[in-house]
DNA sequence: GTCTATACATAGATAGAC
DNA sequence: GTCTATCTATGTATAGAC
């Protein structure tokens, strides 16, 4: 699967994502009207992140976001109570999407080696196509509540485990070597996040996100590999 | 070496690190006494650090850093002019120390392997012994002017060049295997990286420094190897 | 549903007493 | 060198007209 299919496959356009917004959180947006509601939710999620991922979102002023999102103020407050409603709207949908897409991609794999290069790939495919939102999603998390953040490090660790498992399969069934592996899908983690955070030095370096996948997947097959 | 012996000789105490600010600020600082200045210093960039490091460089107010560092507002105001220049201060020194440190520790290793082993060790052990430095540094980026930024970018691309080059010197003198290096640099660095961002995780699952250390460089030999 | 106008709080920064 | 008091700008959020 090349990322094209892989955008084509996966709905991430941002009028889906945002439907899907629209349907967790019915009881916050005081708008009726359903198409309405899902035009304008594109427009602020597209302009908080756009200002957010420049400035920070702390720095971005609701005067800002009113203006970049082409809404008045008040009409804002009628798709979110407060900032941080709308902090916590953006961070659960990318959960949500990360969580969803990677299971479907994977769990009907069977064979430990081809799960894993699937794993590392999708995850990349998809922090790729929603790299706004996945940079977003990691920078901001330190802007949640108590308990919000506490949602955030449940999934990092939820994706690791996923990892895990499949490694400890492969190891199993006796396609990896027997070794310690503590610490594999924690820096694996660390190398598929660096994609999205670092974008402009992969950018600038013409890396092409099938080159990084690669060599990913090399880098830890070399590894695991007895 | 330990990273007891690390500590012990490369000088990151508070009171070493803020001699050296004042040094390159004897322009910005108002202040005149020596042991003053120094003094206020440690309470100042350590209540800086602490607060930002919870809650984020923009959401701190002079106010509480106020508070937390025991100096009324007036007072902070004789330190720096404004709160971009305290962040660039704090900055401009993390920058210079990690190029420092770097340097005196792998500059006179003649082996190449050696050396690597050596350089991701100082990296970590420095990350470790300045962790709210590192933290700060990597998160608060963004909140600088464009021309910090760029200081920032290339001291980033700096230490990345000094691993690259240990490695190609590798692969010449015939320690390492002939192949496409491009990325082992940059996963590098992303590795060494989620020491100090993901501090929470390693120290939950109890991960010593040494241990991380070790893997590291295990993980990166093993791939480098023929 | 969306706008404008505005209330109210809190931010960064400084002046002038001590 | 440090403090308190205060200025001014700007922040979030809402009320009420359209």
């Amino acid at each position: 699967m090349t990322f094209e299919d892989f955008k084509r496959m996966v709905s991430v356009s941002k009028e889906e994502i945002c439907r899907k917004i629209l349907e967790g959180n019915r009881d916050k947006i005081k708008v009726k009207k359903e198409k309405k509601v899902v035009e304008n939710l594109v427009k602020i999620f597209d302009a908080t992140l756009e200002i957010s991922n420049r400035e920070g979102f702390s720095n971005m002023t609701v005067r800002n976001l009113s203006k970049k999102a082409g809404l008045s103020m008040g009409a804002l407050y009628s798709y979110f109570s407060n900032k941080d409603e709308l902090l916590e709207m953006i961070q659960a949908q990318g959960r949500e999407i990360s969580r969803r897409v990677l299971e479907t991609q994977i769990g009907p794999i069977d064979d430990p080696r081809e799960k894993l290069r699937r794993a590392i790939q999708s995850h990349l495919y998809l922090s790729e196509a929603m790299q706004p939102w996945f940079y977003f999603s990691y920078i901001e998390a330190r802007n949640l509540s108590k308990t919000e953040q506490k949602k955030a490090i449940a999934s990092e660790i939820d994706s690791e485990t996923v990892f895990l498992e499949i490694i400890e399969e492969g190891i199993r069934r006796g396609f990896y070597a027997v070794k310690d592996i503590t610490l594999v899908a924690p820096v694996l983690k660390a190398m598929l996040q660096d994609w999205y955070l670092k974008r402009w030095k992969y950018k600038q370096r013409k890396i092409t996100i099938d080159q990084y996948a690669d060599f990913v997947v090399d880098f830890i097959e070399q590894y695991l590999s007895k």
